[in-house]
DNA sequence: GTGATGTTTATAAACACGACT
DNA sequence: ACAGTCGTGTTTATAAACATC
């Protein structure tokens, strides 16, 4: 009943019994055919978070959910690395990703019964896939990692200097902050508006291989603008950037001092954001997905420990821990394990696949004492509720477009889950603005938009209760 | 410069050297005297999570606020398992704890400097460590654990039966549950309200330890009620519970079926929540605390591990792991580890201290959308930002009281943190409900305890921006 | 350059619950 | 009916990589 054909590994004990997915009534998720994203290392980890891989899994049906088991079959086929390679305690991992992280929303239709995990509409920045796709002869700037064609994922001790050091992980312990993530930003499918700061682009990337156009979109990713006014104790986490660090002239001077903020949005080091579109719009954001894998079934080398395996030893040689950060041991080099791809690639933004997520800005909201009076709905928070700005509506895939498809389920009212292809915000005159915003992540000026676009479109703001709630509010808020 | 008296062991990389805080302006935690709190079993692992570690150490001061140092050094006066016994990765945790749970807020000072660590005003629910300090002679029905007295906290591998498995860990892998969490909850201090639903509570409890009365407050942690009206896609976070399992009488039946939700608020089996509170109200919320340890200092049993150490190898016996989610072994008993307390006491609602957290109750806010409509600014979530009841409001300590002690900082504008202590929802009139509200943590009667408070005590509804912004934006949006 | 402080991601685990066996 | 297992969810603990000051 699975459509990724059980591959009865190490993974037996997670294959599904149950038969409540008999209808199969959600789409997509068709094996991908032939034009293998990974296919250069595949088998090797991807690298992308978990809550990114998530993304990339829901955002690829037309629906916008997907079941856990799903996600699970869709990472992997399109990451054999999971199937053959990962242990099992990959799924864990989903698992926890889907629960840590509150863009995962489990909805269940109206009779229960499954479960779906669907992207707040609010957080989804609609990556996908595709946007992300490297070319396979590209590897030259970006995208270090993924050399070592199927690096040796067997086991095997090789005795680090220490003795027993380096115990043989299966899957790689962090994910190293690889200097060359792909940050897909979604745009609406009008203007492709190509933007391009540096020189890192060639053109050369829509190199031969499979029938979509390989994008490479990279740009700051999370939006969290600090515009926190001069509030004598203001929390830290939304704050010293705007106002603060902004000399008289206006410039974000890098920040002053509240360092050490959650979702650095200015690209740390580096040139600005590099964006680049090409102008074919075909995306994994839909039913045109025809990904696949090397689907060449490594045979054995999937959890076949020996004897020597799991468990990094570790320590032995560590004095009594002394920092408090814990770190590795320090990989005498030499002998790096299948995951250690080693790629010492220049520095790069990092970047990352969060959520969209602001900070309520003071330069919008007044003051008033900061927590929860402005909306003491927003604060409910399980963690960092707070923030509030309209840069929420802009930057994410709005669901206040009347007339957006709106994925109607049979029983009528249902939250629309859209993507940014078909974002409309307000009433289709934002949507120049929508695009500024994106690509302009600099703190105060990308509150200026958000005024801007705040202001316009909704001239009449007379539906204050009905669909334009977003933008009532807004407007409440800022008289 | 430090008050703990730096013990130069396994922490040595951690001492301070910068002198931002040699001023010392903050006041509270005074080394404690000789009321050892934890003397029973100390260097043992007291069996609160981090995050009440945390809370307990926060609530601890009058301004409700505490530096990263200060945190480190009133656990470890409190806790001389940290200084002893923990390896240092466990200040590490403490970091990852504050980051990450937006219950803790960053603050620093107009002028930037120390930045000092708060617990957000709706998500405190003043947890300190007094409410939940257990009598030195109560080893009765709860507080299983802390029994052996010191446990040899020594290392040598002992070898398991399987070969070096059980590899010796210093910290525990995982606070595993303990079956006697104490869960204080916070009161106004007018009525105690005793309240024992059953006889687990036998009043021997202030036996003859410090001059502090041992409260023994056991009742469901978390607020979170479902109250989700039958939308046909909700999100499961806040459904399913109190429209759905109640039945025709209106007695929640145990959940329907949205099951695994976040947050059980109801206790999982056992009886009612217990909750015992003795008329002495004398709390460590404030500056009347004197809690201290056994500060023998145990020598040198801190970080020695000569060789056969960390990292638990596990698996060597297992197949290749087949269940996703990991688990231990099977700890082959008759070794337990010095952590491995091992008592496998009743059952207990196994309570928490996280933060206050509410649902949105569809009853609440009639429907529009369940997602970003009903406010905007709710939505901007790194981290399950929805939510927004009243629940807010009453279940924790309202900034709203005019007359507060604001704890106003020389600069004036600041947030008042206040505790549960000079809590006053709305004027003085919505107590009684407040406390009731503590208690009954059955789902739609708390809504409609909610629907109650919410319409009390704000007849003008007048203030709209003002202080009782809260009250303004229920009202808004229940009309 | 080092250490303290913060932020995120990865993994392992414990455990709850419901469905299935 | 009942117990054991499994899939799914939720949390907490730890280790780590990194960033910034
Ligand atoms: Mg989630
Ligand atoms: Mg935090």
């Amino acid at each position: 009943m699975r459509l990724g054909s059980g591959d009865g590994k190490a993974d037996s004990a997670e294959e599904e019994t149950s038969g409540t997915d008999s209808l199969k009534v959600e789409e997509e998720h068709k094996a991908p055919a032939a034009s293998h994203l990974w296919q250069v290392g595949a088998f090797e980890r991807p690298p992308y978070s978990y809550m990114a891989l998530i993304q990339f899994a829901i955002n690829s049906t037309t629906s916008k959910r997907m079941t856990l088991k799903d996600i699970y079959t869709w990472i992997e086929e399109h990451f054999p690395y999971f199937r053959h390679v990962a242990k099992p305690g990959w799924k864990n991992s989903i698992r926890h990703n889907l629960s840590l992280h509150d863009m995962f929303v489990r909805e269940s239709p109206a009779n229960n019964k499954i479960s779906y995990w669907t992207i707040h509409p609010q957080a989804n920045r609609c990556l996908t896939l595709d946007q992300v796709f490297k070319a396979p002869g590209s590897s030259s700037s970006a995208c270090s990692e993924q050399q070592q064609r199927t690096p040796e994922l067997s086991r095997s001790a090789q005795g680090i200097p220490g003795n027993a050091k380096a115990p043989e992980r299966k899957m790689k312990p962090l994910l190293p902050r690889i200097d060359s993530y792909l940050i897909p930003v979604q745009f609406p499918v009008t203007q492709p508006l190509l933007f391009s700061t540096l020189e890192t682009f060639s053109p050369d990337l829509g190199v031969s291989d499979g029938p979509r156009s390989c994008k490479r979109v990279k740009i700051a990713p999370k939006v969290l603008l600090e515009t926190e006014a001069t509030s004598p104790l203001a929390p830290v986490k939304s704050e010293t950037d705007s106002l603060k660090s902004q000399t008289p002239l206006g410039f974000p001077r890098r920040q002053a001092n509240g360092s050490r903020r959650k979702q650095q949005l200015v690209t740390p080091r580096s040139q600005e954001p590099e964006l680049v579109l090409p102008d074919n719009s075909a995306s994994d954001s839909g039913l045109d997905n025809d990904f696949s894998f090397l689907e060449e079934a490594p045979s054995q080398l999937t959890q076949d420990e020996g004897s020597s395996f799991k468990t990094p030893v570790k320590e032995k040689f560590m004095k009594p821990p002394a920092s408090s950060t814990p770190s590795k041991p320090i990989a005498e080099a030499s002998c790096l394990q299948p995951w250690e791809a080693e790629s010492p690639l220049a520095r790069d933004p990092l970047t990352e696949f969060s959520p969209v997520r602001v900070s309520r800005s003071a330069a919008l909201t007044p003051f008033k004492d900061n927590y929860g009076t402005l909306s003491f709905w927003e604060t409910p928070f399980k963690d960092l509720p707070y923030f509030g700005s309209p840069l929420d509506v802009m930057s994410t895939c709005s669901p206040a477009s009347p007339q957006t498809e709106t994925l109607e389920t049979p029983t009528g009212a249902r939250k629309r889950r859209s993507c940014s292809k078909e974002l409309q915000v307000g009433g289709s005159s934002n949507r120049s603005l929508l695009e500024g915003l994106v690509l302009d992540t600099k703190d105060e000026s990308l509150s200026k938009i958000l005024l801007d676009i705040s202001f316009s479109g909704m001239e009449e703001e007379n539906s204050i209760g009905t669909d334009s709630t977003y933008w009532g509010q807004l407007f409440n808020e800022l008289r």
